[in-house]
DNA sequence: CAAAATACCTGATCGC
DNA sequence: TGCGATCAGGTATTTT
């Protein structure tokens, strides 16, 4: 699924390839999570020019011409590909910008979770503030301060699914926090305000590294991400605890162990990662 | 207010 | 072979 680093594989690569193109063109062939509806949509797309491609956490937001701002998120199996103009869609290919140049941009979202949504400037910058994100981990202000400060604002939280929402830290999925917390020997259901400060510190650079490692090979393909020339990731290959229940703890030998944590599939060492 | 549960979706997989 | 149950999980919404 597109965390912090698919998405900004896609967005780099997107930014590479279609920045500066016109959109000549919209198919609309599901538009039931397009926003505006599916006729002012295509209206507001036409004849405009792609001047800019930018993320916040797992937010992509194309910017427009005349001030628009088109948002999509690819939630759990969506995504975005560069295809031949002669390509045939796929099944689950949902709106198709038709581009100037040799590619038109697909949106594919097999379980149809994600959405498109164009907003114009004003309303663009209120949409953003509304899911009062936290700060990018990869940028200068996600401080070991600003972290811990967050987190310790909800001091009887359990860390694994303050790490999922995006107040935090803005970007990081189910894959990232299972790795972070393996790799800083957090138990997940561990309460905010029982974690020694040394963990937290530890959980902070290890949570900079895993990201910046997996950003640097494209992502992790676990399942259905493919970045927007429709290849694989290489994180997976690197990946310590997601998917590895049954395997051996790459420290410590002992059995990996898949629990569940506020419904979603945890997997942690019971040895290195205890409560 | 937070935290937990449920809805949204389709396809892969498993037990029978 | 098929069929129902279960699981995958980001986020909005509803419930506790």
């Amino acid at each position: 699924m597109p965390e912090l680093p698919e998405v900004e594989t896609i967005r780099r690569q997107l930014a590479r390839s279609i920045k500066g193109k016109k959109i000549n063109d919209v198919t609309v062939r599901w538009g039931k999570r397009l926003v505006p509806g599916k006729s002012k949509f295509v209206a507001g797309l036409k004849g405009r020019t792609i001047k800019d491609i930018r993320r916040h956490g797992k937010l992509m937001r194309l910017e427009l011409s005349g001030g628009k701002v088109l948002f999509v998120h690819l939630k759990m199996t969506g995504q975005l590909l560069l295809k031949d103009k002669k390509a045939v869609p796929e099944k689950h290919a949902h709106v198709i910008l038709k581009l100037a140049g040799s590619k038109d941009l697909h949106w594919v979202d097999m379980r149809k979770f994600g959405f498109l949504k164009l907003l114009d400037a004003e309303a663009a910058e209120a949409y953003l503030a509304s899911w009062n994100f936290g700060p990018e981990p990869l940028a200068r202000g996600f401080t070991y301060q600003v972290f811990r400060d967050c987190l310790t604002h909800s001091p009887n939280a359990k860390i694994k699914p303050k790490l999922l929402e995006q107040t935090c830290i803005a970007g990081i999925g189910n894959i990232y926090a299972v790795e972070a917390l393996w790799a800083a020997k957090i138990h997940p259901l561990s309460a905010i305000k029982n974690i020694p400060e040394t963990k937290l510190k530890k959980l902070h650079r290890d949570i900079v590294r895993i990201l910046k490692d997996a950003v640097k090979v494209g992502g992790t393909s676990a399942s259905d991400y493919y970045d927007a020339f429709g290849d694989a990731g290489g994180y997976e290959k690197k990946l310590k605890a997601y998917q590895q229940e049954g395997k051996p703890c790459k420290r410590c030998r002992a059995k990996l162990k898949k629990i569940k944590v506020a419904g979603r599939g945890t997997v942690i060492c019971p040895k290195c990662q205890k409560l």
